[in-house]
DNA sequence: CGCTAAATTTGCAACGCTGCAAGCCTCTCG
DNA sequence: CGAGAGGCTTGCAGCGTTGCAAATTTAGCG
């Protein structure tokens, strides 16, 4: 069994309180004292009990991180910075998958968070809708990310995504792009990020005095590689195939760069492409990945930051943290002497 | 305040035990009592508080998993496998990112080992030594992944790491390539996986007839993507160039294909190059990356068996599961005319 | 030197739960 | 009809810790 409290003030010849307070550096304890103590805790190499603790204090130092799935690189990086923003506020974190599917993730937030194993959480919801969430009264203070789902009823930390794909579909325009598709579009499922950066797409289109033509928009069933691949073979197929292509994530650029290759066309010579997430990857791929890049630690750091306030007490109403964001031009969509040339056109 | 046993024992006028004999579905209660208990339970919205249970029983559910880096490919897939093992058998894990120092792995593993908080613990470790592993006495069971560190002291789960290079190289070598350089040597850090891997390449090459050629083994600081392109970057300079190449790690791999593309050299025709890992963003590089695949579903689905065995109380001598590996060919070594040609020279 | 204030140390109880074993009740069988 | 068996329910105690407040000691001051 495991070296407790008791032990020690045995060895020590003291209470247990008293041990108690040595271990957690209280004030009033006489030097004397708390060098006896202390000797006799390195001598027995006591650790405290973290769930006996936790019972007592009513709180454990564990904050849960649920998201979709740890093994897209997205949300690998994000629960990196999220691991690291935890760290330095001395919380511990519990990473959890919902494979972004409903009730995976009813079923995790809810014994996460009403078990008293963690004292709060982040959630990176997929599938569960805005309506739904903003109902949800968990036992533990909750802060959403990415996705802005329920605005009056938690705090948020994201970035602004109908502006951030407004400026990557403008970098696009003002390259001299006329013919702009996008990938990612999901139609029906009542998700936000797709709905908003569709949004950003028009909005963009429609300042740069752009229609929306037929076909540009492709749907998907999820955000990986192998979605965007398989609309850009759509894409390709076209009468009139896109000069530029604006993917909802990196994952769905990098697809859908796969394809172009294999189909001899180039980029950003024959098409330019730009993603969104700035996911490592993007940096060593052929060519390199132009996105838009969200402040992936401000994001980790803002809603640590907003949780750990919940968790200290804050009543304050609920607070939308906007983390900036960048366009980050990269080969995908480096100025060619066909785009130069296009563009001066103009 | 959450509620408790108590409450529902109150609301339904039963003592506390009756209360937790069916929560916990207990033989014997009666079906009306466990009908009014179970109506009072549903009515408070009653959930057991893990912690207390934990307390009391001695464990807690929970499975450490540290590992260096979530953000790197290889390990965010990893810990996708090991979350989803763990839930098969009702483990919830605790993800905590050593970033592969020593100090840091001797901090965490601390924590996690012996804090109560967690059951058992698999580690992936990189930092520590062997021998410096095989002193630890954590007081929960602990599994080792990836490297196999202390075989006399604690369970193991992995490949075999000499076996899959050799193969790897042998690959290479099969397809009629006869100048194969390998990039992941760390010479001086007294780490296994890039020891045992540097010793397959070196018996694939001694059982081919060839010579292990000055400047071939390229060393590097680290398994990242930016490693990879700078031992590239050397290798170019060599007066002699190799003709193939052996990575560690795919990302290794992705980060040499990124300089080998600049360069104006071409995959496989003028290099063939296998990676190690068979991370997905391989299979959608261009060229496609052939690998080593380890199987990772079954390391993780091993490590956690292992583990859920030591914590039911087996105290058999430590094990090492070695699980299969696979070279998977893709494009980075397809045969070209030239290849093709060069063998059928031999 | 006496007294108040402050510092130091301690005992008690409780956080919410479950193992243990006792106690009660009903049923069965001789 | 009595006794034993077995099903059902319960009280007690304690897992290891810390909040509270009391008890004890030391310090400060007129």
């Amino acid at each position: 069994m495991a070296v407790t409290l008791r032990d020690v003030a045995v060895l020590a010849g003291v209470s247990v309180r008293t041990v108690s307070n040595v271990v957690n550096g209280f004030r009033h304890v006489s030097p004397p004292m708390r060098e006896r103590v202390q000797a006799a805790i390195d001598q027995l190499g006591y650790q405290p009990n973290v769930v006996a603790r936790s019972l007592r204090r009513g709180h454990t130092g564990v904050i849960a991180f649920l998201l979709p799935e740890l093994s897209v690189p997205y949300f690998g990086e994000l629960a990196h910075e999220v691991i690291e923003a935890a760290r330095t506020r001395g919380l511990t974190v519990l990473v959890d998958e919902t494979a972004g599917q409903a009730d995976r993730e009813r079923e995790i937030l809810d014994l996460a968070a009403n078990s008293g194993l963690v004292d709060g959480v982040i959630l990176s919801a997929l599938g569960m809708l805005g309506r739904e969430i903003a109902l949800l009264r968990p036992r533990v203070p909750m802060v959403l990310i990415g996705e802005r789902l329920a605005p009056q009823v938690f705090d948020h930390a994201g970035t602004d995504n109908v502006r951030a794909a407004k400026d990557a579909v403008k970098h696009l325009v003002d390259g001299g792009s006329r013919r702009i598709a996008t990938i990612g579009a999901e139609p029906g499922t009542g998700r936000e990020t797709s709905r908003l950066r569709l949004q950003g797409y028009r909005a963009a289109l429609k300042a740069a005095g752009h229609q929306v033509r037929p076909g540009m928009v492709q749907n998907v069933d999820n955000f990986h590689r192998q979605d965007g691949a398989v609309a850009m073979r759509r894409l390709l197929a076209l009468d009139e195939p896109p000069d530029a292509l604006f993917c909802f994530n990196d994952s769905l650029a990098l697809g859908a760069l796969r394809v172009l290759f294999d189909a001899g066309v180039r980029s950003p010579d024959d098409m330019r492409i730009i993603g969104f997430d700035d996911v490592e990857e993007g940096r060593f791929s052929m060519p390199t990945l132009s996105t838009v890049t969200p402040d992936k630690p401000a994001i980790a750091r803002e809603a640590v930051a907003l949780l750990a306030d919940r968790i200290g007490g804050s009543t304050a109403p609920p607070r939308d943290v906007v983390v900036p964001h960048y366009v980050v031009e990269r080969e995908s969509t480096a100025p060619t002497a066909r785009t130069v040339a296009r563009k001066s056109a103009v």
